[in-house]
RNA sequence: GGACCCGUAGCCUAGCCCGGAUAGGGCGUCGGACUUCUAAUCCGAAAGUCGCAGGUUCGAAUCCUGCCGGGUCCGCCA
């Protein structure tokens, strides 16, 4: 097999462009614009300073040098073009499409596989990543931003580990504090011994609701909250127990969401356990004079200065600890857990500032990991921020069913004779695909508006669009007399459709690449759409079967080129394919 | 008051980190394409001061400065 990528590319530019690094020539290239057909372009303006010429007259130099001088082009190169001040590579389709055919789901991840083959470098130490997500408060279900958390979270890790990083997926549970003392409150009040008739996370919610009717009837409840939060710290038995219970309730209707979304966690962590510890760490850093004690004797972090932050309370004035307190003492734990080299938070937008003050205060005491706070936008619903305390929330569990039963539909719609069973597979399968496609196509850090009535599509930019195109290509696959061969004639393959198919299957490892290396998982969908959207185009102009038997061959090659990669790219994102739909 | 983020056709969105070919898509609208590999599709059309104004550059949606509009956050919530 031959390794042939950007960097490939750029390897051969620098022997005719000594002056340029290899890196500097990869960063150069470019793709070029989609009517050009050729895969990569090296814009040579740059090299006008040098060369003191006219920026066309370098292209057409540069070109007429490579093609006389290597007497043949390179093994991997078809053809070099200059086009004004570019020149266009275009690389052998027989190339790609064999690394694809033999490498399969591995081909995303090309470089790596073919240079640990080359030079077994087994020993080579494997990057140790922690991912932590979607830590969720345990008085209230999962809304749509915990959703969105989830599928960045657990598409990042899938990606990450895909990439040869081992990672390790963990959950902080925040299951101390007033948020919790709320939901008990209400429950103690209106519910006592009530065991839940609904999904128990949602049951636990509805208190948390019904606490803020009555905190809006009469605001001195908060004043029992807190006091029911005091006798918790106190460890009161009677308040521990029913703490308990409610906890118990809502984790229980978490695994079931998870579940639902395919994620799953090699730890979970829980607040309460170790709150307190974070403690004595902030006490040494004030016993060493990195932090300062306020007149009424809280502990703060002076982070003005030196970081340009505001300064941070770590310990209450009463010696208690508060949130911060207890993520020091939990990234010193997730080290010790899991040593890893990388440790990221997904977190939402809102929490930037602590993140940035999490991330100093640890420095202060000389904790140095690489730490990365992954952030993404806020969803809002058309009629503003989502208020879970007045339930005015997109759930997820309702949206999963949601997005389920309106697949039904449009399956039932489609192929009313189908059997119940097989509506039902299809159904979830393309619910689910729809749901996490829609908020992961979508860059992680942006905001966006979230409004069911036009999100819920199974048409246009949506992940049935992709899976629709695997089940068309499955079943010319099946319709083919002819086998899938290798041997094919690639010079058949000459329509713009599928030039254009080749060269972006060309492109997927680095796409992958590039969105591993940012954390940016919304490069797939993206990428996925501009395969699927050259791939319908082909697909209307150009006929398979119907083909002559070698353009046949060549065509289903191809196709099954873009099925693997469409298969391997919504593997990544936790999307299922169908071969019927 | 301060810090950070966002502003791309009626609506949604990619591109911005790392400046390069006429700014890509989708929804919606209008007009076409199913006796032919699945129409959850395709083809075509209308629709853009890339918030505004300067600056840097051979070249700016992209970098810098200022302004306008929207959002988030800011010492004892999680």
């Amino acid at each position: 097999m031959n390794l042939i990528d950007r960097k490939t590319v750029a390897e051969y530019v620098h022997s005719f462009i000594p002056y340029l690094s290899i890196d500097q020539i990869e960063n150069l290239i470019e793709r070029p614009p989609k009517e050009v057909n050729y895969t990569y372009a090296l814009p040579v303006f740059q090299l006008a300073r040098h060369e003191r010429k006219a920026p066309h007259l370098i292209a057409k130099e540069l070109s007429q040098k490579m093609i006389s001088t290597s007497l043949s082009l390179p093994e991997f190169l078809e053809d070099i073009k200059h086009e004004g001040p570019y020149l266009n590579f275009r690389l052998k389709p027989i190339l790609i499409l064999e690394n694809i055919y033999q490498l399969k789901e591995n081909y995303g991840r090309m470089r790596e596989e073919l240079e640990n083959v080359n030079s077994n470098q087994k020993e080579m130490e494997t990057n140790r990543v922690v991912v932590e997500y979607p830590s969720p408060n345990t008085n209230k279900p999962l809304h749509l931003g915990h959703v969105r958390n989830m599928l960045i979270g657990s598409s990042l890790s899938t990606l990450l580990d895909y990439k040869g990083n081992r990672v390790f997926q963990v959950n902080l549970n925040n299951d101390r504090g007033i948020h919790i003392c709320k939901s008990m409150l209400a429950y103690k009040k209106l519910g006592e011994n009530e065991k839940p008739d609904i999904k128990p996370d949602h049951f636990v919610g509805k208190f948390y609701v019904k606490y803020n009717e009555l905190e809006e009837q009469d605001p001195h409840f908060i004043e029992e909250a807190q006091k029911l939060l005091k006798k918790w710290e106190e460890k009161d038995p009677q308040t521990r127990a029913l703490w308990k219970k409610m906890n118990q309730w809502a984790v229980e209707g978490f695994e079931e969401t998870y579940k639902k979304l395919g994620v799953s966690f090699d730890k979970q962590y829980f607040e309460s356990d170790y709150y307190w510890k974070g403690k004595e760490l902030v006490l040494k850093g004030y016993k060493d004079g990195i932090f300062e004690k306020t007149e009424d004797g809280a502990i703060v972090a002076p982070l003005e200065e030196t970081y340009n932050l505001p300064d941070k309370i770590l310990l209450r004035s009463d010696g208690t600890a508060i949130y911060i307190t207890q993520d020091i003492y939990l990234a010193y734990l997730k080290k010790k857990d899991f040593n890893y080299d990388d440790s990221i938070y997904v977190v939402g937008n809102e929490q930037n500032l602590y993140f940035k003050q999490l991330f100093a205060v640890l420095e202060m005491l000389g904790f140095k990991e690489r730490k990365y706070h992954l952030s993404y936008g806020m969803i809002y619903l058309p009629e503003g921020k989502m208020k879970s305390r007045e339930g005015k929330v997109v759930d997820a569990d309702d949206l999963i069913e949601e997005m389920k039963t309106i697949a039904y539909e449009e399956v039932d719609k489609r192929y009313p004779h189908l059997s119940k069973q097989e509506k039902l597979y299809r159904a979830e399968s393309i619910g689910m695909a729809a749901l996490k496609f829609f908020i992961l196509k979508i860059s992680p850090k942006s905001d966006f508006v979230f409004d069911p009535e036009e999100s819920i599509s199974f048409e246009g930019e949506t992940g049935p669009y992709v899976q629709y195109v695997y089940a068309r290509i499955q079943s010319i696959l099946e319709k083919s007399t002819f086998s899938l061969d290798l041997a094919i004639d690639t010079n058949l393959l000459n329509d713009d459709t599928e030039l254009d198919l080749i060269k972006y299957l060309s492109y997927f490892p680095e796409i992958i690449d590039s969105a591993a290396k940012n954390y940016e998982i919304h490069l797939i969908p993206q990428y996925l759409l501009n395969l699927c959207q050259t791939f319908n185009s082909f697909y209307s102009k150009c006929p398979v079967i119907q083909a002559d038997k070698e353009l046949q061959k060549a065509r289903l090659l191809l196709i099954k080129c873009v099925q693997i990669v469409i298969q391997s790219a919504l593997h990544l994102i936790g999307i299922q394919t169908l071969e019927e739909m």
